[in-house]
DNA sequence: CAAAAACTAGACCATTTGGTCAAGGGTTGG
DNA sequence: CCAACCCTTGACCAAATGGTCTAGTTTTTG
């Protein structure tokens, strides 16, 4: 972070820093902080070991790099919303996001999952503030659309809790979601999901399915 | 497995396995696997480290015993559902065993998810075809269900989805839940985040809400 | 072009940790 | 009461692994 502003992206140093948390993303996703081995890291990204020690102090600070990085991932649409916009087109939209993260970025949201599911030891206290400051500032602003009867009453907080559940799980539980349905989701089926979760929510919140969230189908 | 059929439940030997199983339970779910250390689950269960490997013959084996004994957890009143019953009253209750497995073993359902995440390298064959078949004549009760106009139209793998999702994260991700919220959920939160999801899914699915998932709050 | 800085890489080490062993203590059934 | 079995426990070990050291190579910079 400190360094990258000034850092070309070309240099050989940015590269294979690059390829490690590429490399690193995927093993931790699949083996945890603890069950991964710096080794793998490194014979995945094409490196020797002592490399992803030289450009990374530790284990520990190649983790904690990629896990800010992939914090990064967690900000919107959704952010900057307020009363007078469409409760039915910024909910769309944000799910609509976070099934796309899920489906672009599934390693990272494991990585994210696997924090929290062990006590988020490694989440900086900034980020939990900003993080809490962020669900009170939404909280209002879905509480102001009930008070306007642009939604049905419900707890705000349980209503994202439940939005990011379901987005999740799409990345998270891919392993299962594949061997339940025959065969992995690809572009197509991460959008019939989508357009299915969409229109779960919002029908469930009382709103109308924007069209562009209408799948049309030959299956009526 | 084989030798708990005929074996008491008072014995030396199946009280200390159970306090082991329930050690290494919770350690499990904070840790992983890999960062789980047999130490730490003797010493939750307050026996030398010895005796953890002499009632279970390695960590992995503890391991899977583990996870036999939470996988039996994910059978429920829905698995013998046909069209002939009420779907709002099914997926109500399926939705409330699930929220209720989420608030009361909630260190199963994280061990179950880590395995998920991780790519599932324990689960047996044999769970996967039975959770397979499971899943395969569900879908069939559900599509019925949309036949016969009794449900809006949906995909129902999608709809078990996110189902899962959302119970299974009230467990995974309570400690960002507690922190986002700045109390632990208790029971009577369980209660509302199970009536403020059942109301959100079964709306969501063109259904009623049955009375007894209606929460009555002063607040209107 | 020379020197400093950045990078590569094999050899090596200290520690951690799952697991073994042998010896002894309790319990139970005949 | 004794013998077989179950249980307990400290000492110990081999393997794995994160990380260091040193030495050399390449790249950049003045």
């Amino acid at each position: 972070m400190k360094q990258k502003e000034y850092q070309k992206d070309d240099t050989i140093g940015a590269i294979n820093r690059h390829k490690i948390l590429a490399a690193a993303e995927v093993e931790f996703a699949l083996h945890g902080f603890a069950g991964t081995r710096v080794q793998h890291i490194a014979d995945r990204a094409q490196l020797p070991k002592t490399n992803v020690l030289y450009y990374f102090k530790s284990k520990e600070g190649l983790y904690l790099a990629l896990l800010e990085d992939i914090l990064s991932l967690w900000n919107g649409e959704f952010d900057h919303a307020t009363v007078d916009d469409d409760p039915a087109i910024v909910l769309a939209n944000y799910i609509a996001d976070k099934m796309e993260i899920s489906r672009t970025r599934p390693d990272a949201s494991k990585i994210f999952a696997l924090e929290i599911i062990n006590g988020a030891p490694n989440l900086s206290g900034f980020f939990k503030d900003q993080h809490a400051s962020w669900m009170k500032a939404r909280v209002q602003v879905i509480e102001q659309w009930i008070e306007h009867d642009k939604l049905s009453a419900l707890d705000p907080h349980y209503l994202l809790f439940n939005i990011w559940a379901t987005c999740q799980h799409y990345a998270d539980f891919a392993i299962q979601i594949t061997e339940l349905r025959g065969k992995p989701m690809d572009e197509n089926d991460f959008k019939d999901a989508t357009n299915n979760l969409v229109a779960l929510i919002l029908k469930g919140c009382g709103l109308a399915v924007p069209d562009t969230f209408i799948t049309t189908k030959t299956k009526n």
